[in-house]
RNA sequence: GGACGACUAGCUCAGCUGGUUAGAGCACUGCAUUCACAUUGCAGGGGUCACAAGUUCGAAUCUUGUGUCGUCCACCA
C-alpha cells in the first residue's frame, strides 16, 4: 500500500479528478441508470442550474449556488435516485450588449448605430461564444457535477423555438398585447426596462413651489411642467370646495396664458403641500393613470434622448439637466416662483443595470397582461391567480417560508409586465407587420413585404421558461416527462421576483404545472464586515483565488457551514483557511487509518465491535449517518456539515484513533469507518474524498457513484455511550490535573480509583486510560486508601480518582482547587433542591423531567459530598 | 408609510415544537514536537442570551411593546 503524502495538496488532484468524473459518465442520469442496479423504481431528482450570464465570470454568488446545489445533487445521486443537474448559460441581453458596446467603443470609437444591427450582433455573438467557455470551466472548478451533455443556452435554437411558441400562445390567448402605455425609458441605454429592473435611489434636491393661477403647486421637476393644463385636487378637500370638476380657468404660466381644467381625483394627497397639483401624464406613471381615468390629453415634453421638445419654447433642444436652472430663472422673472425647499428628499428611478436616470415615457410596447382573463380547465383565470394559487395551495414550498409573504405581496402590487426592449441582442419579438396586417408566429410569414418588429424580448421572458425549455418543450421529450416539474430550485432571494416568480407564471400558464416543488433561497455572500462585495469597495473575495489558495473543498465548505436559507452570510479568508485545515485533517485521518490497516477493503456491512471503544465509535457513526441524512433531507446543509465535522474531528480523530493505537488490530472496523465517512463527506468535499478513495481503492470505482450509507440504530447504544463517557471524564480529569500541577509528560504517576459499581469496567479500561492520560500504574478497587501526597477528583456515578503525586502536595492549592469545584456544585444542588421542593413543579412538569432532575440531584449531591470529604481530609 | 429579518462569549454563528449547570469554530492564555496531522495535540479563561412587561411550576426559546442595525415593497406631485 502506497503511503499518502503528509499534507493534502488540492492542486495536485482536483483537475484530474474532475476529468475522471466526467469520463465515468455518472453526471448523466442515463449512464447512471445503466451502470447501477436501480432502474424503474428509483425516484427522479432534478435541478436546473440558474444559468450564469454567458459573458460573466465566477463570483461568490455563483460559488454558493454551485456548492449548495452540488451537495443536494451528489447526495441524491448517491441515494440511488435518477439525478439530473442541468447546466446552461443566459444571454443576459442588457448586460451583455452593454458590455460589448463599451468594449467596441473603447477600442474603435464606434457605436452600435454606427455598425448597424447585423454587424453589431455578429460581434456580440462572437464575444458570447468566446466568453462561454470561461464561465463553464469555472463552474467545473467548483466541482459541480453537472450533466454537460444537456447544456442549454437561453438563445440557442431549441430555446428560441420555446420562446416563440410561448409568445404566440400568449398572443393568441390575448394575454400578450401591444399598447401605448407609460414605460420606464432609459435615455442612456435607449430602451425601456420593466418595473422590477428599476433601482430607486434616494436623493436630496430642491423642491419648488410655483404659482399656478390661484393655486400654489409643488414640483421637483420644473422642466416637465411646460404643458401642464390640468389641476388635480382631492374631491373631499374642503379648501377647494368651490372648484368644480371640469371647470376651466385661465392661468399665467411659463409660456404665457394657458387654459387649465380642474380635475377631482383621489390620487391627490390632501396632506401633501397645498393639496393641489398639476400633472404631466407623458412623464409620470401616477399622472398617466389619472389621465387614463379622466381621458385627458397627454403631451410629450422630453424626447427620447432626454432633451426638451419645442413645447419648451426657447429651451427646446436643451438637456433637462442644463435646462433646469434656466427655467427656474425664467419662473423667477415671471414672478411664478413662490419658495424653494432646498432639502427635499425623494427617490429617483434608475436602471439597475448601470444605465441612466429613468425618464417615464409613453411608448407603444408589448405587455403581458397579468390580470387578463383566459380559459383554463373550463374556468376563467388570470396569471396573477395562477401564480398565487401555486404557492397558496402548497404545490410549491418556499424555504424559508417567510418569503411566501414577500411573494404574495409582490403579486398583489404587480402591474402588466413590459416585455419588449429596444436593445438588439436577444429574442426578436416574433411579430411581423405589412400595412395594417399583423402576424404573430413561430416562423416568419410567407409572402413579400413583411417587416419584423424591431424590438427584442426581456431576458427574463426566456429565463422564465428555463425549467421546461431546457428539457425540450414544446416537444414532448422523454426528459420533459421524466424530470418536470423539477425537484428543487435553488437560488438567491434577490431574484425571487425577477426569475422565480416569472418561472411560476410561465410554467403554470404553459404546462398547467408548477416548475419546481421546492424553492430554496440562499442569502447574499458579504464581506467580514457585512458589506456587499463590490469592485468600488475593493472587498471582493474571488472564489477562484480561494480555490487556488485553499482548495475547492475548503471553499465549498466555507460557503455551506454557517449558511442558512434566506440569511446573508459573512465570509472571510480566515474562514476558508479554517476549512482548509479541516480538509487536511480528514486527509490525515485517512492516512493514519491506512497505515494501520493491512489491506484496504470496501466494507459496507457494519462490523461488530470488540472493545467498548469499538462499540462506541460504531454507535456514534451510526448516529452520525442518521443525523446527516435527516439534516440533508431537511435542507439543513450547515448542520449536516457540522455534525460530520464533530464526528470526524472530535470523536473519531481525538478519541477513537488514539485508542486504536493502544488496542490495535482493527482492520475491519477501520476499513468500514473510512469507507463510510468518505461517502458521508463526499457531497460536501468531493475532491479530497475522491482523492482518498482513488488512492485507497486504486481507482477501481469512483466515489461519485457510490451508494449513500445506511445503518440501523444499535441496541444498548445508551449503555455504551454512558460507559464511554465515564472513561472520557476520567481521562479528561487526569489530564487537567497533570496540566494544573505541571506534571512532566514523562512522569508516569500512579493513579487509584474508588468505585463500587464500575470496578470491572474500569479495570478493563485501565490500559486505555493510562495511555490517553499518560499515567503510571493504575489501581481500581472498591475501597482504596487515599495516598498521603495525592490530589483527587470525582466523576459520574461516584467514581473517586486519586492521583498520587509521590511527593508533597501543596495543601492550600489543593484546598482551593476543591473549593472552586464546591462553589460551582453547591448552588447547582441548591437550585435543584428548590425546584424539586416546589409542589407546582412536581405536579405540573412531565414525570420524565422530574425524574431527570432527581437523578441529577442525587448524582451531584454524592459528588459534592465526596469532594467536601476530600477537602476535609486535607488537614 | 407598510412588511420582513437580525440582535446569544472579542469575532462568526448553533441552540427544532419552552425543562441543558447556555454550546461550537476562530481569536486569547498555559503546556506539549520521533511514533497520522503544527494546516497539530492537551488543558483553560471568557456570556445578567439587546431592553421592558407578560404568560407559565419553569423563558435564550412563547406573547406584547421599545431600541439599534439591515433588507424589501409602496403612484405622495
Amino acid at each position: 500500500m502506497k503511503e499518502l503524502s503528509k499534507a493534502y495538496e488540492a492542486k495536485k488532484y482536483e483537475d484530474a479528478i474532475y476529468k475522471r468524473w466526467e469520463q465515468s459518465g455518472f453526471f448523466d442520469p442515463d449512464v447512471c441508470i445503466k451502470k447501477r442496479v436501480s432502474k424503474k423504481t428509483a425516484k427522479p431528482f432534478s435541478i436546473v442550474l440558474p444559468p450564469p450570464n454567458v459573458t460573466g465570470t465566477l463570483h461568490m454568488g455563483h460559488a454558493v449556488m454551485l456548492a449548495v446545489q452540488d451537495v443536494m445533487i451528489r447526495y441524491h445521486r448517491m441515494k440511488g435516485e435518477i439525478t439530473l443537474w442541468l447546466p446552461g448559460t443566459d444571454h443576459a441581453a442588457i448586460a451583455t450588449q452593454t458590455k460589448v458596446e463599451k468594449m467596441i467603443f473603447d477600442a474603435e470609437h464606434k457605436t452600435r448605430q454606427d455598425m448597424g444591427r447585423e454587424a453589431f450582433l455578429r460581434r456580440v455573438e462572437q464575444f458570447a461564444r468566446e466568453s462561454h467557455d470561461t464561465i463553464v470551466n469555472q463552474c467545473k472548478k467548483m466541482g459541480a457535477s453537472l450533466d454537460w451533455s444537456r447544456e442549454a443556452f437561453t438563445l440557442d435554437d431549441a430555446r428560441t423555438l420555446a420562446v416563440r411558441t410561448m409568445f404566440k400562445q400568449m398572443y393568441d390567448d390575448g394575454i400578450i398585447y401591444r399598447g401605448d402605455r407609460i414605460v420606464n425609458w432609459d435615455p442612456v441605454m435607449q430602451s425601456n426596462v420593466s418595473d422590477d429592473e428599476i433601482e430607486w435611489k434616494e436623493e436630496t434636491t430642491a423642491f419648488y413651489y410655483l404659482k399656478y393661477g390661484p393655486f400654489v403647486i409643488g414640483t421637483a421637476r420644473p422642466e416637465t411642467k411646460f404643458g401642464d393644463k390640468y389641476i388635480v385636487m382631492h374631491p373631499d378637500d374642503q379648501r377647494y370646495k368651490k372648484y368644480q370638476h371640469g371647470q376651466k380657468l385661465e392661468a399665467d404660466w411659463l409660456n404665457g396664458k394657458i387654459t387649465a381644467t380642474i380635475v377631482k381625483d383621489k390620487a391627490a394627497d390632501m396632506a401633501f403641500g397645498t393639496g393641489v397639483m398639476t400633472i404631466t401624464p407623458w412623464h409620470d406613471a401616477t399622472d398617466f393613470d389619472i389621465a387614463l381615468r379622466h381621458k385627458l390629453d397627454r403631451e410629450q415634453i422630453i424626447d427620447y434622448n432626454g432633451k426638451l421638445l419645442p413645447i419648451a419654447g426657447e429651451f427646446a433642444g436643451l438637456d433637462i439637466v442644463e435646462a433646469r436652472p434656466k427655467i427656474i430663472e425664467k419662473l423667477k422673472t415671471r414672478g411664478l416662483l413662490e419658495t424653494i425647499d432646498e432639502k427635499y428628499v425623494h427617490r429617483v428611478a434608475t436602471n439597475y443595470r448601470g444605465g441612466g436616470v429613468i425618464e417615464p415615457q409613453i411608448r407603444k410596447q408589448w405587455f403581458i397582461g397579468v390580470t387578463r382573463e383566459f380559459q383554463r380547465g373550463g374556468k376563467k383565470v388570470t396569471l396573477k391567480k395562477l401564480m398565487q394559487a401555486a404557492v397558496k395551495n402548497g404545490d410549491i414550498e418556499i424555504i424559508p417560508d417567510r418569503f411566501n409573504k414577500t411573494y404574495f405581496h409582490w403579486i398583489d402590487n404587480l402591474r402588466d409586465w413590459c416585455i419588449s426592449r429596444q436593445i438588439w441582442y436577444g429574442h426578436r419579438v416574433p411579430v411581423w407587420y405589412r400595412g395594417n396586417e399583423v402576424f404573430c408566429g413561430v416562423q416568419s410569414p410567407k409572402g413579400a413585404g413583411w417587416e419584423q418588429d424591431p424590438d427584442t424580448l426581456d431576458t427574463w421572458f426566456s429565463s422564465g421558461l428555463w425549467t421546461f425549455s431546457t428539457l425540450g418543450w414544446p416537444k414532448k421529450t422523454k426528459d420533459l416527462v421524466a424530470y418536470h416539474p423539477t425537484s428543487v430550485l435553488e437560488t438567491g432571494y434577490d431574484i425571487l421576483f425577477f426569475w422565480v416568480a416569472r418561472m411560476i407564471l410561465m410554467t403554470t400558464y404553459a404546462l398547467g404545472k408548477v416548475p419546481f416543488q421546492t424553492v430554496y433561497l440562499h442569502g447574499l455572500v458579504r464581506d467580514e464586515q457585512g458589506r456587499k462585495m463590490s469592485k468600488s469597495l475593493g472587498n471582493i473575495i474571488d472564489p477562484l483565488d480561494m480555490i487556488s489558495q485553499f482548495g475547492t473543498d475548503a471553499t465549498r465548505l466555507s460557503l455551506i457551514v454557517g449558511n442558512t436559507p434566506g440569511n446573508d452570510m459573512k465570509l472571510s479568508e480566515a474562514k476558508v483557511a479554517g476549512f482548509r485545515n479541516f480538509t487536511n485533517k480528514l486527509w490525515n485521518v485517512a492516512r493514519f487509518m491506512l497505515l494501520n490497516v493491512k489491506k484496504p477493503k470496501v466494507i459496507i456491512q457494519r462490523p461488530q465491535g470488540k472493545t467498548l471503544a469499538d462499540k462506541w465509535i460504531l454507535v456514534r457513526l451510526t448516529a452520525t449517518i442518521q443525523e446527516v441524512t435527516t439534516r440533508l433531507e431537511a435542507y439543513n446543509f450547515s448542520l449536516a456539515g457540522e455534525t460530520l465535522r464533530r464526528f470526524t474531528w472530535d470523536e473519531l480523530a481525538d478519541w477513537y484513533l488514539e485508542i486504536a493505537k493502544v488496542e490495535g488490530n482493527k482492520d475491519r472496523i477501520l476499513n468500514y469507518i473510512l469507507n463510510t465517512i468518505l461517502k458521508l463527506w463526499h457531497p460536501f468535499m468531493p475532491f479530497v474524498t475522491e482523492a482518498i478513495w482513488q488512492e485507497v481503492y486504486r481507482g477501481k470505482t469512483v466515489l461519485l457513484g457510490a451508494r449513500w450509507p445506511e445503518a440501523n440504530t444499535l441496541t444498548s447504544a445508551k449503555k455504551i455511550t454512558q460507559e464511554f463517557a465515564l472513561m472520557q471524564s476520567i481521562v479528561i480529569g487526569l489530564r487537567a490535573i497533570r496540566s494544573d500541577y505541571r506534571i512532566d509528560p514523562a512522569n508516569k504517576i500512579p493513579v487509584l480509583m474508588n468505585t463500587r459499581k464500575q470496578k470491572k469496567l474500569l479495570q478493563t479500561l485501565s490500559p486505555v486510560i493510562r495511555d490517553l492520560a499518560r499515567t503510571g500504574e493504575m489501581t481500581v478497587a472498591t475501597s482504596v486508601k487515599r495516598p498521603v501526597a495525592s490530589v483527587a477528583f470525582v466523576v459520574q456515578t461516584g467514581v473517586e480518582v486519586f492521583v498520587d503525586l509521590l511527593g508533597v502536595v501543596d495543601k492550600e492549592k489543593e484546598r482551593m482547587r476543591l473549593q472552586k469545584e464546591i462553589d460551582t456544585l453547591a448552588p447547582y444542588v441548591a437550585s435543584l433542591e428548590k425546584k424539586l421542593s416546589n409542589e407546582q413543579f412536581v405536579t405540573n412538569a412531565p414525570s420524565s423531567v422530574v425524574d431527570e432532575q432527581r437523578r441529577k440531584l442525587n448524582e451531584t449531591r454524592e459528588k459534592l459530598s465526596k469532594i467536601i470529604a476530600q477537602q476535609k481530609s486535607l488537614s
